[in-house]
DNA sequence: GATTTTCATATTGTCGACAATTTGTATTAT
DNA sequence: ATAATACAAATTGTCGACAATATGAAAATC
């Protein structure tokens, strides 16, 4: 028996999963509110699909942690208070220095200038004015060290994670109207990703990523939705 | 709207999660053989309920990682070779530093005492020739630096990462009769745990379980089942 | 005899209906 | 008027049936 794919999801063949990606980018497009009930019925119409089609996305979207799942009361889209922003950005921080720990000797000059494009992707989606864009942009560039560094368990976390920033980075979208990553946020990161010093990188990542958050964090005076 | 439980599944009150929580038991009972297509309709039957919420239990434990889904082909219980276990030990490894360095000045008389409880537990596990309580026990030594974390994500990546290591335990058991940890094997853990010197943990870290890594790989020279 | 094709069977995917539980409303008692 | 209770409506939980797909065996072809 051979091993699995790396990507064990994304397959988007069965009904199922297209479901999942169809639902996750309704959340993700801002179209929800945090904390909102999603009704069964409701989504399932409004999405097409039967009822048990849906609760089985619902229950993979609830393992991630988009939807909070309460038995018999409904299934929610979470929300996001100051607690779990700084919970996300903190693991995050922790899940990054373990990927570059462990791409760290598997660096050479193809995945270097993979990464390289990647940050001129971002740096054109800037440039165009394409927030949405660089918001995916930048999450593909921090993807990188993950996908290099060939640890399944790494990549999925990373993967769980994920959907959890997108949907803060929307939220911030929608009532602020801007505030994706910044023009050359990144020309440290890729300068010391690089670089002969891991550890140097890996500080850099906390400074980084403190950064991020503190950008992030100033706009979340406002009351957090109902 | 207040913050949800810091136990988000363990609820039980709907079949879907007792079924759960069964399936979960019987795998990690070692009735099953790594690789072993779980056929719907025969694992419904067996538990005496639908498919429909056979399906929704299985999609989360695919999530966990202990089974592995193949849309149209099938669900099949998660193999077991070399790179898996090390994958587990070094996520695992990366996961308790990063618990640790959260939990640290959080660290009490009463959470201390806490945790020499369970150390004592798994003694006596092990004394009264327990091997499957003593891997119940160090699993639940091991829980506390997540707990008095606070960190949900954190606890909720350990809890995911669990029922596979146990698993790894059960199979282990199955094949070889004996191997649950072993006497004193966490007396430094606890007594740096109780130290001033969160490096020297984080150090220590690093050894316990390439040891509890390297006393495990031995064993699995043999035949990987199929 | 080996390979391809066809077809029956088994298994998974999806659905709509019914049961159990919650939630909100109206009613009653104090 | 307020609080407790009973009830009706809405929502989630669970199920069995049918559709779509894969699997393996038999038949046909080379």
């Amino acid at each position: 028996m051979t091993r699995q794919a790396s990507s064990p999801e994304k397959s988007g063949d069965t009904l199922k999963d297209r479901t999942l990606e169809r639902l996750q980018k309704l959340i993700l497009t801002g179209n929800l509110n945090p904390g909102a009930k999603l009704l069964e019925t409701q989504v399932a119409a409004q999405l097409d699909v039967s009822r048990a089609t849906l609760r089985e996305a619902m229950v993979q979207l609830s393992e991630i942690g988009l939807l909070v799942y309460l038995p018999f009361r409904g299934t929610f889209l979470r929300t996001l208070d100051p607690v779990d922003l700084d919970e996300i950005y903190s693991f995050r921080t922790g899940l990054e220095k373990m990927a570059f720990q462990f791409c760290w000797d598997k660096r050479d000059l193809i995945s270097l200038a993979d990464l390289q494009m990647r940050n001129n992707k971002l740096c054109d989606c800037i440039s165009n004015n394409d927030p949405y864009g660089a918001i995916m942009a930048e999450m593909h560039l921090h993807s990188w060290c993950y996908e290099l560094s060939g640890h399944t368990l790494l990549l999925q976390s990373w993967e769980r994670l994920k959907p959890n920033l997108q949907f803060y980075f929307a939220m911030h979208q929608k009532a602020h109207g801007r505030g994706g990553p910044l023009h050359e946020s990144h020309d440290k990161y890729i300068q010391l990703a690089n670089g002969d010093s891991l550890d140097d990188m890996l500080d850099h990542l906390e400074d980084h990523m403190r950064q991020g958050l503190e950008n992030t964090m100033k706009f979340l005076d406002e009351r957090n939705v109902s």
